[in-house]
DNA sequence: CGGCTCCATGTGATTGTATAACGTTACGTG
DNA sequence: CACGTAACGTTATACAATCACATGGAGCCG
């Protein structure tokens, strides 16, 4: 059973924990990046946890994990794993989850349950295309897009929903 | 001169100010909604600066207009104002703004300038079908789409880019 | 080696965003 | 008038984000 790309599925977490590790180990050391401690720490958080998870909460991890204590700690290793694609920040929650798509240079689309909070990753080249007419018209210069839909996950909408 | 609908132009704030409040008087009238002073105030207020703002500035503008000066104060009449298409939040700045298609049911985009934080509402009906797809094969019931496009807007770009 | 810079990390403090919990007032209805 | 409900107000607190400054290691150069 592998990994669903669309991601409200299960799939092997040690398994996809371990090789998103690798890869970003490959990708820091090709790029000369310092994947530190506390960055890689921070990455395993989010992989094994596997949703979005706010600041404070990675803060509290990674202070268990020995880490410091203070915001600044947090936010910066978020920072740097958003920055360098291993993550992304959902607006609508302020939260952050794992790249499902690693090392694919995409403009990501999410889908959050309203009701049970998951987030699955949805690859969307195409979204951009609707803007993409208007902000020609208008003369703006797309530089990133925060594409976030909410509503009711296939999980969700088989229990509660009628 | 009229209004611009795309939003990075300039325009007649009196005639829009007064025509959108005239208009959502009468639509809360019609629907039995309370268009409360605060209410009003607060409309009054995002018509007033035609830009995203925060819910602190919102408070401050609200207790100096003679109103509560407490958090909720300003949060409750931005919830009324959005829950009935008067404004929108930009997750992404965590702000306000006035809706620029007032009676519209629609799903909102908008364009951010990185650089003078201006905020423009596109119409996109479009937008949503890049994600509809994936969302309809995921099983996943959208409900609401938050669309934000982060970039330069022509203003800035005439001005201070290459 | 010593000294230097760069970068990452750590801490304290502060600002901004958002909600919980509770009591009170204002309004419409029977 | 009595009642139910919606809106308002206040206190307090949780959560999100940034500023300012000090420490310490990795690498480079003299």
């Amino acid at each position: 059973m592998s990994m669903e790309a669309v991601g409200f599925e299960t799939h092997d977490h040690a398994g996809c924990i371990a090789s998103a590790l690798a890869s970003a180990e490959d990708h820091c050391a090709t790029e000369g990046l310092r994947f530190t401690p506390v960055r890689r720490k921070a990455f395993e958080i989010l992989l094994q946890e596997h949703r979005a998870i706010g600041a404070y909460e990675m803060l509290d991890r990674l202070r268990d994990a020995g880490f410091g204590s203070q915001p600044p700690v947090a936010y910066r290793a978020l920072e740097f794993l958003v920055a360098h694609g291993f993550a992304h920040k959902i607006e609508r929650l302020n939260a952050f989850i794992a790249c499902a798509h690693p090392g694919a240079d995409h403009s990501p689309a999410f889908m959050i349950c309203r009701l049970c909070q998951s987030v699955a990753e949805a690859q969307s080249e195409t979204s951009r295309e609707g803007l993409g007419d208007a902000a020609r018209a208008a003369g703006f210069q797309i530089e990133r897009t925060v594409v976030e839909a909410e509503g009711i996950c296939p999980s969700c909408a088989e229990k509660g929903d009628a």
